[in-house]
DNA sequence: TTCCAGGCCCATG
DNA sequence: CATGGGCATGGA
């Protein structure tokens, strides 16, 4: 008989959790969602006051939720201004996950200029095509990540196959030095966030974008801050002075000195309360209405 | 059909 | 440091 575990981290909003574009494979499964975290089959719903979960997945489901991000604090080290005050009602109880790091690392390589939907479907299928099989508490059979070295031997040419286009040569290249060695995602966690940084743009396809995803959904730096084309435009329009150009440097600065140390939190609040704003006055609800 | 998507990389000013 | 073009694929 399953036995079930309540884990308290109110304020919880697990839809914008799970399909923000953090992370890429979770589905709605009964009253929550079903997915991996790692190679463990893992099922969460939301409580009044947390998550509720298998007991033995517990410690597992704390640390991938980043349970001890205190929200009420890194809410309350916001500027008070519009687009904040709007995004956090809108969606003020997601929360910034601790993903596996090389997972997250590889899915970034392969989002670069996808849409969400997209990144999810290629995810799956490397998932299901090169990742290990993981038989759930159902008898269902999820499959995890690949492994680097999996990918790095299956390499660009077959990799290709899975609709990467000229992503395949980055995530293979990528898969290969950490393979290797030559890049060592789990020493990264001792450097400090310019230090890490920088590492994990000696990969193949890692820009400071998707340096900046990784460093802030798997490792917990909470200061980096992604600037996508959504946030790139958000800036500009909602918080930027129209006289003065724009560089990528005025906006790194920027970014830093208005956003602060939980600037990572403010962009993904930003970002999906803008997506989720535009998607809704354009294709679904012009269908349902 | 055209446009654009959670960019990266390399070549030039 | 800043800017421009190329890059593969698929959904809107």
């Amino acid at each position: 008989m399953t036995r079930w575990a309540n884990i308290p981290c109110a304020p919880l909003d697990l839809p914008a959790t799970l399909g923000s574009g953090q992370v890429f494979h979770w589905a709605a499964s009964g009253r929550g969602y079903a997915g991996l975290i790692g190679e463990r089959s893992v099922y969460v719903e939301a409580t009044p006051d947390g998550i509720r979960t298998r007991r033995e997945d517990a410690t597992l489901v704390r640390t991938y939720f980043a349970v001890d991000h205190d929200l009420a604090a890194i809410h309350a080290s916001f500027r008070d201004d519009e687009p904040m005050r709007l995004a956090l009602k809108y969606c003020g109880g997601m929360r910034i996950l601790r993903q596996p790091e090389w997972e997250c690392t590889a899915t970034f390589i392969t989002s670069s200029m996808k849409q969400v939907a997209h990144i999810r479907q290629i995810s799956l299928r490397l998932r299901s095509r090169y990742g290990k099989a993981v038989p759930g508490p159902a008898g269902e059979v999820a499959y995890a990540y690949p492994s680097p070295e999996a990918l790095a031997v299956a390499g660009e040419t077959e990799l290709k196959l899975c609709g990467l286009g000229y992503r395949a040569k980055t995530l293979a290249g990528a898969a290969e030095a950490v393979a290797s060695g030559d890049v060592d995602l789990e020493a990264i966690r001792g450097l400090s966030d310019e230090e890490a940084r920088a590492e994990l743009m000696r990969l193949p396809g890692v820009g400071e974008k998707v340096a900046n995803c990784v460093l802030l959904f798997a490792y917990g730096r909470l200061a980096a801050f992604p600037v996508d084309t959504w946030i790139d435009r958000i800036l500009r329009e909602k918080y930027l002075s129209k006289k003065r150009k724009v560089t990528p440097a005025v906006m790194r600065g920027f970014a830093r000195e208005y956003f602060g140390p939980n600037g990572g939190y403010a962009q993904q609040y930003l970002f999906h309360h803008a997506r989720s704003s535009r998607r809704r006055s354009t294709s679904t609800e012009r269908v349902a209405a």
